[in-house]
DNA sequence: TATGAATGAGTGTTCATTCAT
DNA sequence: AATGAATGAACACTCATTCAT
């Protein structure tokens, strides 16, 4: 009814809020426009100026996941003095990320689908700022005589990103099965991988 | 409009290919009971003088899918002597399946939603036989001081298999992604994990 | 599997008997042919070599809901001597009835939708009978002063039936929607309601 | 194909339009969405931006009908001068009110089932407002002295709708199953039917 | 006669997307 | 740019009826 004018800038970070939101409350699984716009009190056809499509609008919000994961690498890292404790500290933080963020996480894996077909290329640039972050760490590493090097810095930060989305996923899972929070033991699952995986990259 | 009778096995072997097939071809988030019908050349009814709903067919999947695994691990178990050698071959094996059933893996997880209501005893049962099969190859090592201790085989049960969840899904996706079939440094990758582990679990 | 070989008599009756625990377990709204050949331990297909469909056996158990209000009347006119009571007597015990088999009470509604178009002449002679036995007492009471004379006795009998099925279908919606049973308040309405009817007909 | 603009209140007094054909000519037992679409023209989707769901579009025309119920009562009630006459007015009008608007009879029923769990309350408003306007009339009488006191106008007013409700119902099922339409001798039925409640009444 | 597998036209509801205004 | 009414393809599931054996 009433014709809000805004800037373009402006129209879309009131989606975007009002999609986080959303997503916070409802999950990627009951995630709908409708919900959306029911938040952001505009018009349904207006996010279609915006964004091509929902699709497009969740990479919006999986950049922002990733910009937080991102952020949480480098708080966990900038505490560590050895290469192996960074890496250590990565490993947790996925897990305290989880925890804060746990929609973030439900979206990063729904975009890994294979027909999220769109434009990401933001996305995947940010995804790899966080690769090449984590490479970095490990590199050092190697280069300080820390950590392995039978196996390429790529090779071990791939295996060390999915490692980390593994064991969260399940602790995830597992947790929404038993339908309570049993803290104790998913701590000690962290911990006992984290120090899995330290132990498996040092020389 | 024509009748065609056959044995209740044979249909719902019949159904259970379709059903096999359009997960593999459409994945999860995209499987439909419409088409399941289309494939199979049946009337929609059909299907559910079969399975009282869809959720009970996909439980039929799964139960399928746990099986194949667990008779992979028995495989990769078998020609090895140390419970080391073992554990690593588990972590491969993992690998192979994906490779020869892409499409049970994200049925599994899908099947870890709290929502699904039906009876699974059996495929519970089975999941457990699993977990029991790698807990007694880890237990077994460090009974022989092959493996560590300082976690319980419980846990270091649950860090394999969730690592090795997430190792397969990372390679899935991001082959999906680059489209090309990169099998070489997926090979590495798979080998490089499964030492990472296999270091990072021994005394 | 079994193949039992009955009496067409035996075989209708173990079907109407299946078909009547069915309609008073789960009223007509979810009366299925599936029920009834799980209650009756028939195969399907047998249904339908002694029914044409599933409205012509829903006209046998209708036949049968009437055999049983018959009787009611028959039971409730026995007592009492003049005609005025026997009115009064058939009022109340329409709801005597609907206590013991409601479910015959929605049948009965259920099969007077004007799509309901198969052969009735038994269910319409019984129907009849019912109307005749009551046209009789009210003809009675005319020819012996106790009924006023400027309507037919037809006529009679028609408001009669009709205001006492509105009667237990009010009753009857009211306390589905109260959801509690206040036996005290329904019982006087009935009361009331017998009375008000007598004192209608009276000279 | 073609997208048809329209007001939202003429495109929701067409859906009403459509669904009040519907209910006419279907009957509540076979109102489905599909015919109302149908009807109206309009697809699937427009339906549920008007209502939530079919039993939100029934609660609508129920209130309709309870409304040109009322309206019909005022008119029938307005020229009485004695209570009983009105009482005698009211009974007949229900007739009317059918004759004009036979499909709001059986939907009014269908709404007292037990499990229609929408928010009615306007709609249990409005029947109440009727509710309360024959028991003004009764107990008006009852204060004249010209209606008896021995039952409470709550339980005459109760009992007046309940048979007006089950002769309208019974003359509908006669009509419907003779197919001919004996106007004379239903007039007759009310007619008497009238007297009768009236005669019940009377002190 | 008996069987029960097979059929398919519904049924209400959701939701991303379009487009006339 | 902004609106929000309109669209229609999906979707899971039901059940009376048919018919080959």
């Amino acid at each position: 009814m009433v014709r809000k004018r805004a800037t373009p800038e402006f129209r879309k970070s009131q989606i975007i809020a009002a999609a986080d939101l959303v997503l916070l409350e409802m999950g990627i699984e009951h995630f709908t426009i409708d919900r959306v716009i029911d938040r952001a009190k505009i018009a349904k056809g207006t996010v279609y100026n915006y964004y091509k499509n929902k699709d497009e609008m969740l990479a919006d919000l999986g950049y922002k996941a990733l910009s937080m994961l991102l952020s949480h690498f480098h708080t966990a890292v900038g505490g560590q003095k050895s290469s192996v404790e960074k890496v250590k500290a990565i490993c947790k933080s996925s897990y305290d990320y989880y925890r804060v963020y746990p929609q973030y996480f439900e979206l990063i894996s729904y975009m890994e689908r294979p027909d999220f077909e769109i434009n990401m290329s933001n996305y995947l640039k940010l995804s790899q700022e966080i690769t090449n972050m984590v490479n970095h760490v490990v590199a050092e590493g190697q280069e300080k005589g820390e950590i392995k090097k039978d196996l390429s810095s790529d090779m071990i930060t791939y295996i060390i990103w999915a490692c980390s989305v593994g064991v969260v996923q399940f602790v995830e899972s597992k947790e929404k099965l038993l339908k309570n929070h049993h803290e104790i033991s998913t701590q000690q699952m962290i911990k006992g991988f984290s120090e899995m995986i330290t132990k498996g990259i040092s020389l």
